[in-house]
DNA sequence: ATAGGGTTAG
């Protein structure tokens, strides 16, 4: 959106009464850095660069950071240079400014060949496929391409439909110094599978397999293809081409069909093909075991995948940490919150921030909150995950659920200033929907300006929610500037 | 990027 309406936005926010000060100040401005505290000094210059490098073109974003002089002060890390590329994944520009700051900045500018591969990227989000070949066309010469260089090209067009391409990369390669050999090939082979190209796919290897050898990779890509445009027919008769060629289907081939299985509920071939997998010496592994029970799980057959879980641990397969998270899930689901808790504090020798949310989305769902809670300190204490959004969705749900507004606030406040987070669109359309429900729409409104100048565009219900509140509540400006954002923005369906 | 989570829901 541009930066015209954001100011607009700007100006009504300032004009609207009451303003519920700890929303506004709190979610959408950086966070202010604490004394004698080192990340938080580095996060303080991290703000800065990126206020610096938010603008309209690649050289007034150089131009910007090479005229700071706190910028030009800061070490340039490769690290640093890649965090605000990605920062900036959604705006070429800027990633394109700071690039070339980076670069003017280094006496020899060799920075790691991932920032050029990252810009690549970006380029090829936006589309922009000019600029994106400009820039290949440089790192040509410079001979900085790789096969990582030439993976995101590839998976950009093919993205964007353009899988001509995709193949037209691939017949350069040589150009690039790169080779076309089997792992190239099933780069391209992959890229047009993933995008349910799996027949150009198809006429690809024929042409190439004169002198590219396929290997078993390429058949798991080809099984992989169909299965994903629910084909399992010839997914099956890959696994038999893929024997004529002396490779054996390995796991990976049989979860593949298995998951094709599980996404048409036919759960009769579910179980046929995991006593067909032991029969052949290919045993299922905890990946296969946690596809099933996912698949269960959605459709709440939660008992049936605690059946499953069961099968596994008797055929003496060690879970990993997805496959317990899922289980923990699974438990919490199905009210077994004892046994839950067992998994959680027994049988997981690693953690990561998924296996907190479930803990913490069981606790919030049995209204014990104070355990929740507990989960979440224990989380800023070990450090060995930090929370995200998902975290505290449930959390915030369950103060709703009490009507505690202030704890609402506490915990935004707390999502924002102490862990960085950013509201999604999900969390805004969350926050909006139950703000509207709990007769304060007044904040639900801040959190939807909020939500416009952050780029990120509401969906139609929402819209219509909090129009038809604001009007009960004749906030009359508040009712024109949310048509005016029906009229103007994109907004986006509901997902599924 | 050769295979696998969930989610805040009246």
């Amino acid at each position: 959106m541009s930066r015209l309406i954001q100011n607009r936005i700007g100006n009504t926010l300032l004009r609207l009464k009451p303003q519920p000060s700890i929303l506004i100040k709190n979610l959408s401005t950086s966070p202010e850095p604490s004394l004698d505290d080192e990340s938080s000094q580095s996060s303080h210059i991290w703000n800065v660069i990126i206020a610096r490098a938010g603008g309209d073109s690649e050289d007034e974003v150089f131009h910007r950071l090479s005229n700071d002089p706190l910028c030009n002060r800061v070490t340039l890390s490769d690290t640093l240079l890649n965090k605000l590329l990605h920062r900036f994944r959604d705006d070429w520009r800027s990633a394109l400014g700071v690039l070339k700051w980076a670069e003017s900045r280094k006496a020899h500018k060799n920075h790691s060949p991932e920032a050029y591969d990252t810009a690549v990227d970006i380029l090829g989000k936006a589309k922009k496929w000019d600029r994106m070949k400009d820039f290949v066309e440089k790192m040509k010469v410079d001979n900085t391409v790789t096969l990582n260089t030439v993976a995101k090209i590839m998976r950009r067009f093919a993205g964007a439909g353009e899988w001509e391409e995709a193949v037209n990369v691939f017949d350069r390669l040589n150009e690039f110094g790169l080779e076309k050999n089997t792992e190239s090939m099933n780069l391209l082979l992959d890229t047009l599978c993933k995008e349910k190209r799996v027949e150009r796919a198809r006429s690809v290897l024929l042409e190439l397999k004169a002198h590219i050898k396929p290997d078993a990779h390429t058949f798991n890509i080809f099984i992989n293809g169909w299965c994903k445009t629910n084909r399992v027919e010839e997914a099956l008769w890959t696994v038999q081409e893929m024997r004529g060629y002396g490779f054996r289907p390995c796991v990976i081939s049989y979860t593949t069909i298995i998951k094709c299985y599980c996404l048409q509920c036919d759960f009769i071939k579910v179980y046929e093909m995991l006593s067909e997998m032991e029969a052949n010496d290919s045993p299922p592994n905890s990946v296969t075991y946690t596809t099933i029970m996912s698949c269960l799980n959605s459709q709440k057959e939660f008992e049936e995948s605690l059946r499953v879980a069961a099968r596994m641990k008797r055929s003496g397969i060690e879970g990993d940490t997805l496959f317990n998270n899922c289980l923990i899930h699974t438990l919490a689901r199905a009210g077994r919150v004892e046994e839950a808790e067992r998994v959680f504090r027994d049988e997981m020798p690693s953690v990561n921030t998924s296996t907190y949310n479930s803990m913490i989305a069981m606790y919030c769902h049995h209204d014990e909150e104070e355990k929740a809670v507990e989960l979440l300190r224990e989380m800023e204490s070990l450090k060995v995950c930090e929370p995200d959004v998902h975290t505290f969705h449930p959390l915030l749900r369950s103060c709703f659920k009490r009507g505690d507004v202030v704890e609402v606030g506490r915990l935004l406040k707390e999502m924002v200033t102490k862990h960085h987070l950013s509201l999604d669109e999900s969390t805004y359309t969350f926050l909006i929907q139950r703000f509207c429900r709990a007769d304060m729409c007044e904040w639900a409104y801040c959190l939807f300006e909020e939500m416009i100048s952050q780029d990120i565009a509401p969906r139609h219900r929402t819209c219509l929610l909090l129009l038809d509140e604001v009007k009960k509540k004749s906030m009359h400006e508040a009712v024109e500037r949310i048509e005016h954002v029906m009229r103007t923005v994109k907004l986006t369906a509901p997902v599924k």
